[in-house]
DNA sequence: CGTGTAAGGAATTCTGACACG
DNA sequence: CGTGTAAGGAATTCTGACACG
């Protein structure tokens, strides 16, 4: 159920012009961030742009971002470095998991 | 969170090409259960119908039921009934709540 | 009843480019 | 660097209707 309504949020299927109307951001300023590779839509067979509620997320922290006179290349570095330490945390969670399940397996033989 | 994640799903902002990819329908089929009140997608300032993902599940469960030979009003039954008997669900786990609430307050004073 | 289709119009989206700076 | 705009073409969506049955 959970996982269900992660795809929600992962899955691409809003066009530009939703997303300009939910971001406030000009068809313009979409294609250009995408352009900057701070966003990855998909394209389907006709060449469409598609979004998920995510990349909608991701638009509004940039249109923040850029209100603040944060250069594209800033925010694109800025995104990186938050994903590696959301990688090394999830990689702790593990850890910490393996951790406990190998404690469970000491304890029963 | 957990909110934001439900939001995501009644969100309607898919146009009905996707969801036609999305469900295998037609375009008519998908209009014509709308004309039926099977489905209800939102309307932009143009007139283009939205839909959510919601709106999607539900028209994947109309297929099923179609290719059974079920008929759209039948259909409709089925998810009336089915609607009442989530909301005597719901209210069954708000009475048990306030039970909880009030077992709670008799305890403390 | 449920779905296909042709019809005509209106709105969407795409790309590459020029503009300003 | 970031964004606006005009340009032309291709694909989308809408409605009302006829068709079959």
């Amino acid at each position: 159920m959970v996982q269900q309504d992660r795809s929600y949020k992962e899955k691409k299927v809003i066009s530009i012009g939703t997303v300009s109307e939910l971001t406030g951001l000009t068809l313009r300023q979409i294609r250009y961030y995408e352009e900057r590779k701070l966003i990855h839509p998909h394209r389907n067979e006709r060449g469409t742009r598609k979004y998920s509620f995510a990349d909608v997320e991701t638009l509004m922290d940039i249109a923040n971002k850029r209100e603040e006179g944060v250069q594209t290349t800033e925010i694109l570095k800025e995104m990186r470095t938050k994903e590696k330490k959301q990688i090394t945390e999830a990689q702790a969670r593990k850890k910490m998991l393996e951790g406990q399940l190998n404690a469970q397996f000491r304890h029963r033989r």
